[in-house]
DNA sequence: CTGACGATTCACT
DNA sequence: GTGAATCGTCAGC
């Protein structure tokens, strides 16, 4: 179990760390309570090139300019007024990748998920969709910025190895808005595995 | 200061 | 399948 260094995530192609990120466990010691669940489901946000980015063109503002921190930051915000969605930013300063992490499968600490989600027992809904993913780990908009070197909110490295025929690649889950970009190949998954979502589906 | 809207989810038809 | 919920963010005035 070794926490996920710099090196992992100051590289330069965020496809690839989103890739790479899939079977790693995002661990969070939040109120505390600690959970943590396996990486499921990512998508890639490529920079200032990437028109499903917030970053796209530059834009660097109040809430994104935590994209522009060094690699190993989380990037929380809120999405529709009720979902915090999580992301790893990577690369180096002033290039802001992220990946945005989908969909875990719970490992520990259920009982804590259950209970901040109000579910009764532990089934496919419980982390999966990035909304979800936050809720059931505790992840809060205030936890923007903070690094993925602290005791909060890491991850690490068991040693799970995926063959790449299990990892399927398809275009990303709701940025249609962004036009050609829509069908860039950015989105990783485990196949067959329950808590990744059926989608992408049209919208 | 104001208005429009979103990297979603869930209840309901 | 459709639509509401709900509020911080951001562009524009």
């Amino acid at each position: 179990m070794k926490k996920l260094k710099v090196s992992f995530y100051a590289r330069k192609d965020v496809v690839v760390i989103a890739k790479d990120l899939i079977g790693k466990i995002l661990v969070t010691n939040i109120n505390g309570g600690q959970t943590s669940g396996r990486i499921v489901e990512t998508e890639a946000y490529n920079g200032v090139i990437d028109k499903a980015s917030h970053a796209f063109g530059g834009r660097y503002t109040d809430r994104t300019k935590v994209m522009y921190m060094p690699g190993g930051h989380a990037y929380v915000y809120l999405c529709y007024g009720i979902h915090h969605l999580f992301n790893v930013v990577t690369n180096v300063q002033d290039t802001p990748h992220a990946v945005l992490i989908r969909a875990v499968e719970p490992i520990c600490g259920i009982d804590i998920m259950l209970q901040r989600t109000g579910k009764k027992k532990l089934d496919h809904t419980l982390t999966r969709g990035p909304g979800n993913v936050s809720k059931a780990l505790g992840i809060q908009t205030l936890h923007s910025a903070e690094s993925l070197f602290g005791n909060t909110i890491y991850i690490v490295n068991d040693g799970f190895k995926i063959a790449d025929q299990d990892i399927g690649v398809t275009s990303r889950v709701g940025v249609n808005y962004a036009g050609e970009d829509a069908q860039l190949p950015y989105r990783f998954y485990i196949k067959n595995n329950l808590f990744v979502s059926a989608l992408p589906r049209s919208r």
